[in-house]
DNA sequence: TTGAAAGCGATACCAG
DNA sequence: CTGGTATCGCTTTCAA
């Protein structure tokens, strides 16, 4: 599995280093230092700092990050854990802008697939690369142990955002059961009494889905509350693709249902063309929410009522990392993002 | 800009080491090291082994990798460049393989942007990290200057995917004209002689869109020789909006175009929407060709003609990396890697 | 204005 | 079987 990758004897030629940078320029290793980090003001003469310059471009001299951080006790590393498979276009846009955001303030970012194992043996891969702050995005596997593991390994940070919360560790909350609560309430205040509720097959979208599920159950199960019982909500567990669609589509009339949660638009646009070649009316007799509020819910006809949850722009976010590590130990911060609302278009 | 991330007098509350390891074990550094790493075959009694392996445990002890890749003079890391924005569907799951199978191999995989200004400042960038590989995609920025630097630098192999090779790097080809290409010569053998070619204003799409316009009217005017003439190529700038969508097909009858090629399945969705809204015929009035082969290109109605290109799995782009690691001075290898083909569906 | 030297953490040689 | 010790490349204090 996891092994060194082995070098057959490693003849690498050598990198040039400060010291080669000395060499040449007639100095010692802790004037380069100097120069190349404009440190210690006018502490050395012009004329050195250009010969010093020079040489450090002559010999395409690069500093050496490793050796860098080992020496100053921190790495700059933010190290982000995603999820293996997901990626959504909104999940994808919101990375972007965070490494953005990150590499203007100076930090590095490593991108690392989320906890395998409920082990803490990612959590000592991560603590290994020394990370400033770790952020884990949607990721079950995190412990408290894990987290007491890196902070005690110097990591100033750690922060989840949109899983569970996890003692030790800053939380950003993005409660996915509200994604699923507006969809539900929607439909339930557009007088359907008995709803599906897609659950994707692949099993990597759980962090997403199941919450969903849960938002959409118990809308539900409040609404029956107060309207004195009468509501169903009914599971469905698809695959993404046209085959399971056209199955769905083909027992609908059966199955009693008036109308879907299709977990996200992706989702329900695959069901809107499977209903539309079964030749059963959206939203007449299906009535169809997505979420997530995609260009495509804009671009299918009918168009998708949808459910649209701000994400924290990537750039606000970098900010924050920023803030905690400069406050490592203040008292962990949980913030609701939460904010989810239904988009009426024309599908239910 | 890119700016040291500042930590406030660093009070961080000292990591375990190897030596507070051997210190509570009784024992010294080095045999820490040798029972940490099953290095030195039976070299240590089972009795020491045992209590190093304890006192690491309790003290939540984690090498440390800076030091550790410092002292072996390499790193494992494989930096990934990619553009800032772009990311399909397509590109993010090759993505992740590539990832997964790069960590199965036992290196790290680090993100960055891809290169900003024309000199070769992201390049030393990179080499501050001591990369193993470094695997650009799609990237113009990277120059042959830039390659030596990071060579010179330790980097073992530097591989370019999808932009043009640069000197002294491998380079796996994936181009795009080709795609363009192929859609234009199917439009031309249904009888098109007078297409229209999308070409997203978004700059960031510019590595791909260009590309592919340059093969439309490249397949085009070699058509226009053998046929004797005639056909004509527009080119033809959008935005992903609704609003410029509409104002194209309001004015398509008037354009005299019979064809579109719309630089990718997303595009052509938009394209779609917006025509069925102006009551233009698909495939009648205006024949669309997408691109990327997406599952969109089967949601719609009709169904969406595009152009398949098949990109290398992750796990073979790996193991390729994982082979020029070893074999560092190999001649560069250049691999064509296109394969494009017209998937033929409803729209045109 | 510059240089010498200590030390960050881990590893691997060579003695013992 | 185990322990010194030199070393990787860099920064920074202290002396000169």
């Amino acid at each position: 599995m996891t092994q060194s990758p082995q070098h057959p004897h490693d003849p690498t030629p050598a990198a040039p280093t400060s010291a080669d940078v000395a060499r040449r320029a007639g100095v010692s290793r802790a004037t380069v230092s100097y120069v190349l980090n404009d440190t210690a003001g006018g502490r050395v003469s012009e004329q050195t700092r250009a010969r010093v310059r020079a040489a450090a471009d002559e010999l395409g001299y690069v500093p050496h990050a490793a050796a860098r951080s080992l020496r100053a006790g921190h790495t700059g590393i933010v190290l982000l854990t995603i999820p293996e498979v997901v990626f959504g276009p909104l999940f994808t846009t919101f990375l972007s802008e965070l490494r953005a955001g990150l590499r203007d303030r100076g930090y590095t970012t490593v991108i690392y697939g989320d906890s395998h194992g409920q082990d803490d043996a990612s959590a000592r891969a991560w603590a290994e690369l020394r990370p400033t702050a770790v952020l884990t995005t949607v990721d079950a596997g995190l412990t408290p142990r894990g987290v007491s593991l890196l902070r005690r390994s110097g990591t100033r940070t750690v922060l989840t955002l949109g899983g569970r919360p996890v003692a030790g560790a800053h939380a950003l909350i993005l409660d996915q059961r509200e994604v699923g609560a507006a969809a539900s309430a929607h439909l339930l205040a557009r007088g359907h009494r008995a709803i599906g509720a897609i659950v994707p097959t692949d099993r990597s979208l759980d962090g997403f889905s199941l919450p969903r599920l849960a938002g959409v159950r118990a809308a539900a199960a409040s609404a029956a509350v107060s309207a004195g019982g009468g509501v169903r909500v009914e599971r469905i567990d698809l695959d993404y693709t046209e085959e399971s669609a056209a199955e769905l589509a083909s027992g609908w009339r059966e199955s009693g249902l008036t109308a879907l949660f299709c977990y996200n638009d992706e989702y329900a646009h695959l069901l809107l063309s499977a209903f539309q070649d079964a030749g059963i009316q959206v939203p007449g007799e299906a009535a169809l929410v997505g979420a997530d509020d995609l260009m495509l819910a804009r671009l299918t006809r009918p168009r998708l009522t949808t459910v649209h949850q701000l994400l924290p722009s990537g750039d606000m976010l970098a900010a924050l990392v920023d803030r905690l590590v400069q406050t490592p130990d203040a008292p962990t911060e949980t913030h609701d993002l939460a904010t989810a609302h239904v988009v009426v278009r024309d599908s239910a």
